[in-house]
DNA sequence: GTCCAGGGCCTAC
DNA sequence: GTAGGCCATGGA
């Protein structure tokens, strides 16, 4: 089932073409910049960065604090990204994750400040490459309508349900996790509301 | 005016 | 181990 409502998001929604960014710096910056925040917004904080030449991990390991929170300000939380930011960017010239076994790259990860579960396998799945599935709200809210049993999992708990149930493919978990927001972006908008005029509406219909 | 968005940390039980 | 508060802007 795991898969077959993959096949129906694709053939709905067709490729999302994610992460949209220009470079690989830009969706690590755009991970940090999305926490819990409107992607309009993150998007406005990331064209001041780049119209100041400063949307790289180089760049924002270099500038003042002062000037990076005020670019940043319209994602919000803009003291608190400036902050994570600084952490992930100088955290980031001194190791290469390319070079490292995921779980290794994920473990160095989770230990800087600022950098939980989703963000950490956001910039691994999207910034690298790597074969590992990113839980978000979106998920937790369409498979715990799915799949009831799922409000039990914890964030790992989830995570492990789509490796077991999907071959090990990094295009397929990047693909799969863009779709799941895009359908979340256009329906189920109220939490706790059930599907109705969507896609896998039969499939919501028939698990609740 | 109210609600929400592509989270994570800290504190109190 | 987990519920609740906090961080903040901009659009619907």
């Amino acid at each position: 089932m795991i898969l077959d409502i993959y096949h129906i998001l694709f053939r709905t929604y067709k490729q999302q073409y994610w992460w949209p960014a220009e470079s690989q710096d830009e969706i690590i910056i755009g991970t940090i910049l999305t926490q819990n925040t409107n992607w309009n917004n993150v998007t406005q904080a990331i064209n001041n960065l780049k119209n100041h030449d400063m949307c790289s991990v180089k760049e924002i390991n270099s500038v003042d604090t002062g000037k990076l929170a005020s670019l940043i300000k319209p994602s919000g939380y803009y003291n608190l990204k400036t902050k994570r930011l600084k952490a992930l960017c100088n955290f980031l010239t001194g190791v290469n994750l390319a070079n490292l076994e995921t779980k290794i790259a994920r473990r160095l990860l989770l230990n800087v400040n600022g950098i939980g579960y989703e963000t950490a396998d956001s910039i691994l799945l999207y910034a690298y490459d790597k074969p590992i599935f990113v839980i978000d709200t979106y998920t937790v809210r369409l498979f715990n309508r799915l799949i009831p049993e799922t409000k039990l999992f914890n964030y790992e708990d989830m995570q492990h349900i789509f490796h077991k149930h999907l071959p090990v493919d990094t295009h397929l978990f990047n693909e799969y996790h863009a779709l799941i927001v895009r359908h979340g972006k256009e329906h189920c908008k109220k939490r706790q509301q059930i599907c109705d005029n969507c896609c896998i509406k039969d499939i919501c219909q028939y698990t609740n």
